[in-house]
DNA sequence: GTCTATAAATTGATAGAC
DNA sequence: GTCTATCAATTTATAGAC
């Protein structure tokens, strides 16, 4: 029996997606412990049966979104043409960025993922690791710009509401499109 | 004598230029008033005394963003040929973009801003006629996703930290010649 | 324009019964 | 696993002195 990554269907579960769907709608610091508990019609004290804290929740809903990333990470590092290596980093960052579509990738634009990141080794290690995949040594101005245009551009495109009725399919084939136009044989790196 | 957009030197455009700095770093939501307070070295009452609430402090500092936009659809509306006037809309959009790099642009991905354009009439129709210049009626997916990938792409480049140290001439430059890139000429249009 | 003091509501979090 | 009740801290916002 495969189980979910989020244990689908305990109580446990339930909580992690009313909380991402209102991370989603009201951001990580404008949702109140009060609106997850409503949302799933339970009292606050439930909430904290499941977890410890707010931060806790933040850190469970933001996981696979971690997890995928370090999966990346992984693959990407062991290639060692420059080139190849930044097309792999950048086809699975927009896959991932796809598969979680609201979920996670809401959650890689608010302020309260930054500091998640910057209070825990683990996943400082992982986000930068990734960063230097992106980036690398050297690039120039131009390179960084576009790399910042390319992720930003696929993390604006997956969460927009106004896109919510394109298919996760659609969506993956243009995107990678898009990006590999603007980063493959690209002039800009060095 | 020529007055700044924020009245620059007062009472009042020092709580705004506080204000939007810790929008930029904790999100509206993740900012207090005495955050704001702090921060320039008076008392919670000093800026009620500026602003009646935390949500005119948002719509205050934010409304040099939403003047551009206004002027930009003015101008682009004016224009007949769709494929020059949406060239003419992203340029206007980009400009202002990097105009305001850290201030109004960081508001433009934060929930609470979303709130204040539902709330107001005029900031509601400028948006509306902005999207529709820039995305239209008919366009298909590819194409919206394409406007989407574009905007947010500009939005999260003029706004990420890792560029702080590009000037803004570079930045509008090379952002310019990406989107031009993207949107000239493209297919995914009808 | 700024301050101190405080109200009124909400927040994250805990204790203990069922 | 969920509930009621509650706490301590914080938040937005106001009143009134200087």
């Amino acid at each position: 029996m495969a189980k979910s990554v989020l244990g689908r269907g305990t109580a446990r579960a339930r909580v992690l997606e009313a909380a991402l769907a209102k991370f989603a709608e009201h951001g990580v610091s404008g949702t109140t412990l009060q609106m997850i508990a409503d949302s799933i019609g339970v009292g606050k004290a439930s909430v904290y049966y499941q977890f410890r804290s707010k931060e806790d929740i933040v850190a469970a809903a933001a996981q696979p979104m971690f997890d995928d990333m370090a999966r990346v990470v992984t693959i990407a590092e062991a290639i060692s043409d420059p080139d190849a290596r930044r097309e792999v980093t950048i086809s699975g960052f927009l896959e991932f960025s796809v598969r979680h579509r609201r979920l996670s990738a809401v959650l890689a634009r608010d302020p309260a993922l930054e500091s998640l990141v910057q209070s825990r080794e683990d996943l400082t290690e992982i986000v930068d690791r990734f960063t230097n995949l992106l980036i690398g040594d050297g690039t120039r101005p131009e390179g960084r710009i576009l790399i910042s245009f390319v992720t930003h551009g696929i993390y604006g495109s997956v969460t927009d509401k106004a896109l919510e009725d394109v298919s996760d399919e659609e969506l993956h084939r243009t995107l990678l499109a898009v990006a590999q136009q603007l980063t493959r044989k690209a002039p800009h790196f060095e």
